[in-house]
DNA sequence: CGGAATCTTGAGCGGCTTCAAAACCTGTGG
DNA sequence: CCACAGGTTTTGAAGCCGCTCAAGATTCCG
């Protein structure tokens, strides 16, 4: 990758697997990998293949699922822009992608090849440190996530997951925060079924918590929804 | 440490926080940490504290569960020798445990506490890379257990996670494989109700697949129970 | 414009949880 | 040795949350 590429992705990503790099690490970092846009429903890595690249996302926007035995697809996790996926490439003998990922939308990606990114690990040990760290945090995530799954009711569930995204995710608006998403998306990372998460958004319209068009929701007052 | 007692662990345990470290190394490592002893019922870290030492179980079996908003407790997971936990002392600024350590028996422990995993850790990399597979393996196994949740009923949740506990810490007999485990603690893992477990499990030991008494089932043909 | 994706609404039901109550086992201390 | 308290397990009965299925309306993309 070349330099003026180098610092147009330093300016535009912000990314925790890059913390406490020195600037000028971080560039020969970044010249080790390679440029790479996707196509919406394009699949990048699927899950159970080795894991043979690390991918740090700078535009656009990616689901990571998996398919579980009967058939139904799981959702794990929505990527935004900083998220980093693959990072089991760093290991030698490395496992299989926990997940498929695939493009919501177009999107520009950040990729290190398996040799590459082994060899900035030895050169840069906290590439392992911040790869520790984030996959620390993607656990605690899904132990919430668990948590809630047993012990909330699906309303609880969908209106902790909506507020969430929208903080993640979402742009602020002056009548409130709006963010793109389906109702199978929001239901998938709440663990709610799609005919009930249908209703329940159809409910807190109706109460003026919410305003929906397809694909997008926009949020009034995030506190009332928790409250439910 | 003293170099008697590190030899004893050597021969005594063996677990992945140690993989691809020559035994010479090993033993500078085991010589910076302490031994530890901890009676039934105990409380070794609890979740949410700041993460301060990481312990290597020796002997016992360790519950590591978490306490939902509701009050109610969530088991995460069961430690069973060379079964090591609190991983992320070895980064800076940790975040805190995940889930609260709870002795199930008299265990012994090894522990490194935070300043001196920091050293080892900047000395041998190879720490940290063991460190990143186990919560690698750990998050494929909580999505795992999330997947079946979702898509398996509670009789199939049971049973492979009867099976998978036998396998993990299961004494091999003639009839059959043996594992002490409550209703309440495997009922915990594969997220099924007590009273749930209990009835399935009633039918299974009329059915003949098991045999249980108080705290202990034994499993005479595992491949039958899963094909329930 | 046609087809695919998204969303809505209604009706039914089924697997699991919840609640209550009692039987059972086991280690401990008097 | 015995009794008791605490933890563990069983069984029955009831109820409900959210899923499943069917069918249609709506919106968007190519």
């Amino acid at each position: 990758m070349d330099l003026s590429t180098v610092k147009s992705i330093e300016l535009s990503v912000r990314t925790r697997f890059l913390d406490n790099i020195t600037q000028d690490d971080r560039r020969v970092i970044l010249e080790k990998a390679q440029q790479r846009s996707v196509a919406t429903r394009e699949v990048i890595v699927r899950g159970g293949e080795r894991a043979s690249a690390v991918y740090l996302l700078r535009s656009g926007r990616i689901k990571y699922s998996r398919v579980t035995e009967e058939g139904k697809e799981l959702l794990l996790w929505l990527l935004t822009p900083g998220d980093v996926f693959g990072i089991a490439t760093i290991l030698n003998h490395p496992p299989g992608y926990l997940g498929t990922a695939t493009a919501l939308s177009e999107c520009d990606l950040v990729v290190w090849n398996e040799s590459a990114i082994l060899d900035l690990s030895k050169h840069f040990p906290e590439l392992c440190r911040n790869s520790l760290r984030i996959t620390l945090e993607y656990l605690a995530a899904y132990a919430r996530r668990h948590s809630r799954l047993v012990s909330e009711t699906a309303p609880q569930r969908l209106a902790y997951t909506l507020v969430q995204v929208a903080h993640r995710a979402g742009r602020v608006l002056p009548t409130g925060v709006e963010v793109d998403i389906t109702n199978e998306q929001l239901g998938g990372l709440a663990d709610v079924g799609l005919f009930t998460t249908s209703r329940l958004l159809g409910d807190w319209e109706r109460s003026g918590l919410i305003h929906k068009e397809r694909g997008r929701i926009q949020i009034e007052t995030p506190e009332k929804l928790l409250a439910t």
